[in-house]
DNA sequence: TCCGTATAAATGCAACTGCATGTATTTAGT
DNA sequence: ACTAAATACATGCAGTTGCATTTATACGGA
């Protein structure tokens, strides 16, 4: 199935795969915001962060988080209002900021992926048996190479 | 798989999910949009308004697309603007309005699919072969059964 | 029939996103 | 070194979304 035009099945596997988006995402998101909990693109700045010790650049958090770049700005001065995280200059880049997580973002962290977790495990967990969650992420790490 | 905690596969299978709706529909969306069309959400609405020949109540598109109600309401404003839709009173239900699909919108349907399959073909269904793909259909459906 | 409650849809306001542009700094060509 | 182009990031503005509230109509019980 490489031809100019998708099959009957691809058409609904994409409908599907929208209709994921709405039910599985939406109800995470919705879970942490009724936990009273910032929204998960926070999170996943805040996870990134973390991994990488050394803070990053606004740019690397674009490409790692697919963001554009307005809105990582954005983003990361939301964080920053919130003590969450911390921006310095760059010390070889003029132009550059390094942005780097607060024990405030940590402990956001900390506290959020039990009811994360949860979530994941409610909205899709609990969905699928042991084989067909593993073949769901073998499939999704196809489309997505 | 149904304890209160997802395995470690089950959060593979979610973050690529996370990843999918990002690359897959928003590659979709910029397709489109590169082209000159509206927001695939103008197109789910003509797409259902299409289907249901006498017209739809804004709370029938409402759980159909999985929308907000203030969401359908302001989606129908703009497309009533740009005549893609017209809206009449409902004649059993004072507080209800009716909204069909006009020609302009009927048209701009048709103008938009040849665009949105190729789209769909590139950013789905050309990354996975046939079994593939009616395997991520039947995973999706279960996901979201 | 009248009244309280439920439902359909709209809307004011704040937050967020996209798009274009602006500002500062670095890099490359001469 | 000097200038043009590229890069990193910020920001003004318009469009969109979420949330709470409002308006209008329908319904159900006394």
């Amino acid at each position: 199935m490489s031809g100019a035009d998708p099959s009957e099945t691809a058409i609904k596997a994409w409908t599907r795969l929208v209709r994921a988006q709405v039910m599985v995402l939406g109800g995470v998101e919705a879970d942490l915001k009724a936990a009273g909990f910032p929204p998960l693109s926070w999170y996943d700045v805040l996870l990134e962060l973390r991994r990488a010790e050394r803070g990053l650049r606004p740019m690397e958090l674009e490409s790692r988080l697919l963001l554009a770049q307005h809105n990582v700005s954005r983003l990361i001065d939301r964080l920053a209002v919130n003590r969450l995280v911390r921006k310095r200059p760059s010390a070889n880049d003029g132009r550059g900021q390094i942005v780097e997580i607060t024990e405030a973002g940590r402990d956001l962290l900390r506290r959020m992926w039990p009811l994360y977790r949860r979530a994941i495990q409610r909205h899709m967990g609990s969905k699928l048996d042991a084989p067909d969650t593993d073949r769901l992420a073998r499939l999704l790490k196809k489309l997505l190479a």
